[in-house]
DNA sequence: CATGGGATTGACT
DNA sequence: GTCAATCCCATGC
């Protein structure tokens, strides 16, 4: 399967963050179906790009369809996909997979957890493929990590939208987006009033 | 050049 | 429930 073109990325970052989910996130040997995402776009506070034009965020107002890898608290590295043209600064931030293959890589670099909570979170999908910083910048259309269309029995999925996690800042928008059943999303999920599913988009 | 704040996680009370 | 780890980078002097 072929990785998603850069012109998949170049739309409205909400969008696209919902037509992620489903698709195949690859790695190396390692694979996963990406089933939780955040919006970012610069014109809200909780953006990185919403400083402007500087040095961390050239990336995210560069081409669509690259990779935008950060280092969180000191610790984590935090995967991010470029949307929208070019002069714009947004991305979706990859929350959570549920892993399909190189299980044994990712059990290698995570521990001996369940297989559901080797990539429920941002940080530790990046642990558990591998990803650093170094691979920020890198082109998701042609790798070395890309993203695919759906597998079999992701084509369709219902999606669950709801408020971002983490942020202090333009907390109120619900731009962050489940796979409805999902079982490996990260960690704050009690379905809270504001929570609806949305329709599908691609 | 010094400072402060995180798009988190895991260990511990 | 609380809390520390740890580093990149934006900001301000």
């Amino acid at each position: 399967m072929s990785a998603l073109g850069a012109e998949r990325y170049a739309r409205p970052v909400v969008e696209v963050a919902q037509a992620l989910l489903g698709c195949t996130l690859r790695f190396g040997p390692c694979t996963g179906v990406i089933v939780e995402t955040e919006a970012y776009h610069d014109s809200e506070a909780a953006c990185h790009a919403h400083v402007g034009l500087t040095p961390r965020t050239h990336v995210l107002f560069g081409e669509p369809g690259r990779a935008y890898v950060y280092r969180s608290y000191g610790i984590h590295a935090l995967l991010n996909a470029v949307c929208e043209p070019a002069g714009v600064g947004a991305a979706v931030l990859i929350r959570a997979l549920a892993p399909l293959d190189g299980l044994e890589e990712m059990q290698a670099r995570r521990g001996a957890v369940h297989r559901e909570d080797l990539c429920s979170g941002p940080g530790k999908l990046t642990q558990a493929l591998g990803i650093d910083l170094e691979l920020n910048q890198s082109d998701l259309s042609a790798g070395p990590i890309t993203i695919e269309p759906p597998g079999p029995g992701w084509e369709e999925v219902d999606v669950i939208a709801g408020r971002r996690v983490g942020i202090t800042k333009a907390v109120e928008l619900p731009w962050r987006f489940c796979v409805a059943g999902a079982r490996s999303v990260s960690k704050p999920w009690p379905p809270g009033l504001h929570d609806t599913v949305a329709p599908r988009v691609r």
